[in-house]
DNA sequence: AATGAATGAGCCTTCATTCAT
DNA sequence: TATGAATGAAGGCTCATTCAT
């Protein structure tokens, strides 16, 4: 049984594909994968459709990505470099840090909760039991790093004596993360909700995160300022 | 055949089997199910493994369930039921609801955080696109209905003069909902970390979801008690 | 790159198929495997075709037999110990062991150049580079085993004076097996001959292997007998 | 735009580059060819690892090539060219016709047992239910062919008084060849021994094999000259 | 009602061959 | 002529579902 049940074919020296660089047919590729993945999910997304959805043959797509797994992967890198940088700019894009933080708050949400993000994360989270990897790198390399900046702005506007001292800024970071997603996110996961919000949904619930956030974190300088007359 | 082989007593109500309603085997069912979509998702579970854990031939599943999907929906109410009585009870064992507040949000994040429930999530999440009805169902029952009840339970804390007025209550449960699972929940999901929380680790969360929670909904006493004087 | 292309699916507990056990059914598809493959190879014999070929769909081999490979390793084994049985009886059906060898000699050449036998030597050494173990353990039960027996049976004529001693017995049976095939079989295996040999073929060319070996290894009474009056 | 643009000295014989012809090309796609099939045989032989293994591209394959079984069939034509060679030229260069038989099974031994020539034997065999006309060319230009050349030295020995008269001197021929490759060829066809046989082995089995074709077929010399002083 | 053998559509992937450049 | 991207038929295998017993 161990025997030659092994060795079968000798796999071949896997003559690694430098080939199937032409973008253009790349960029095609993942279009169709985009659709289909976007509309069935991993599993039952078929190898077949996704050629038929990005017009090329079925052996076309095994010249560009490896298996399906491959091309998945690919795709949702793609999609998460394209929109990272959107988000994260906004941080710096205010002189004011306070502004600055609502105002990434909002791209964030609009970003998180547009049609392909919120597929990806479906199909993420769908398949993150039998291939971990995916998952974590994911969360990673999204939300986890997110954080992070967050968090590393946070620790600026302490500095400043913008905000109260924190004591765990990742906690704090993640807390404002979620904040400005209550009610947002989770029905869209879960497809209760088939739109994204508006933007007047967005500006109120960034809002209300705001204010509880600053409510905790924020430096109470009215307080300060009337107590003291107040005496 | 069935007929008056056996007289006995009275062989049982005799409605008692109709089509597939016999409660035990329904339960195996159930049971090897669980096991099995909690270790492969909907898509890579088989009905074949489902049989073999189950114990029970390949036939009997589709006397009991109409097809795969059904009988994910069913299980997945079944788990619901079973954990939505822990966690709610929670909120009225508590003479004091800042703490019975407190003590919920513990419960329900030990809860939400469990292997069965994690898994569940994943795979409702990965399959709301194809199937939405399982999806929103999910989330009407699960988490919506979770936020629904706290929401009362804060408009009571602001009659009783526990907490400030509350503009939004169905955000505020949201937001207090999300703020106990930050950091938490959502590395579970993508499977980055894989084993659930500690107490320790839920009880720091919750005591900063609290304080942020307070920070911005709680009466301020000190304020309140403070000011007299000043006048 | 090494991370999660490994676990993929988890296997699935490889759920043993304890089924499948309607010899029927078995006997039926190991006859269709038999034709296609005799008739196309290994490689260019396809399931699909052995499925039609023996009536019976394609999944119902999957349930008989774990794959390609073993289905045809069952089938080999089968036919050989349909032939072995055969053959080697013949060594102990003459009380005269010289004209036991001949006999057993033409079994033998008769047996290897049937269609099957034939053929499954084609495959089996055609598939040999590719899947050793098959090649191996088919020469060791074959030929192998065939050689030993006659090596057996040559110690004992030796022993009881019926030959002259022979210093390597493994090699003097080889030696034997291979002068009764000799311009028969290899024909053959290349296709270059159509057809079975003729018993006047078989008989022909066994006596021509008999008196060479007799030249060799025979007790030579009539040197014997006729030298002493040369004296 | 061939025509005129440089006339150097003369662009060559112009009818150099027929249809695929440059020589080079074609030596370095056998030599890839060799390589692939050697390792796995006919049908596991993809032309993309021929193309790569040749350093060529694959669409060239098809310029030089028919198509695949052309390839293969021009590859063993090549292989066998070369090494019939070297064997047969062995049965002129010893005096003594007895000695040059023996070496000429020594080299033939060592020929036949060589990694390209077993794999060219299991290939062909394996193909010859297929494609019949390969097994067939196969089995008469190598193994017939040498049979035949072996026959007439056999014939030429029996003339010259060094053996004693063969009645069937094709089938003699066949005799020795076999006689000489006992216990060596088979286990390499089966791939049940993977290396060559060492000189010592060969010299063992073919001093066995010129010790029993010549008990069959030499002349007795002894008894001639021992009988005269018998009459 | 329970069984489990049988089905066959469908999946992912490979590969000989073609053809525009 | 040489290239290698593209093709699409075909292969091995799986699995939800059915049905005779």
């Amino acid at each position: 049984m161990t025997e030659n049940s092994k060795p079968k074919v000798k796999p071949a020296p896997r003559n690694r594909r430098i080939a199937g660089m032409d973008p253009e047919k790349r960029h095609q590729i993942l279009e169709g994968a985009h659709q289909v993945f976007t509309a069935r999910g991993f599993d039952a997304a078929s190898m077949n459709d996704i050629a038929a959805a990005a017009n090329v043959s079925k052996g076309t797509l095994y010249v560009y990505f490896e298996d399906k797994e491959h091309l998945f992967v690919a795709l949702i890198e793609r999609e998460r470099e394209a929109q990272k940088r959107g988000a994260f700019e906004a941080l710096d894009q205010d002189a004011d840090p306070v502004r600055a933080l609502a105002n990434f708050g909002r791209c964030l949400v609009r970003m998180i909760n547009c049609e392909f993000a919120v597929s990806a994360h479906r199909i993420v989270i769908g398949v993150a039991e039998r291939m971990p990897d995916i998952g974590r790198t994911f969360y990673e390399n999204g939300p986890m790093l997110g954080a992070g900046l967050i968090a590393r702005h946070l620790e600026r506007m302490v500095a400043e004596g913008k905000l109260a001292p924190i004591a765990d800024p990742e906690l704090a970071a993640m807390q404002f993360l979620d904040l400005c997603q209550s009610s947002l996110t989770r029905p869209r996961l879960f497809n209760a909700v088939r739109t994204p919000p508006s933007e007047a949904e967005i500006a109120h619930v960034v809002n209300e995160a705001m204010a509880m956030f600053m409510a905790r974190y924020g430096v109470r300088r009215q307080l300060e300022t009337v107590s003291p007359p107040a005496l």
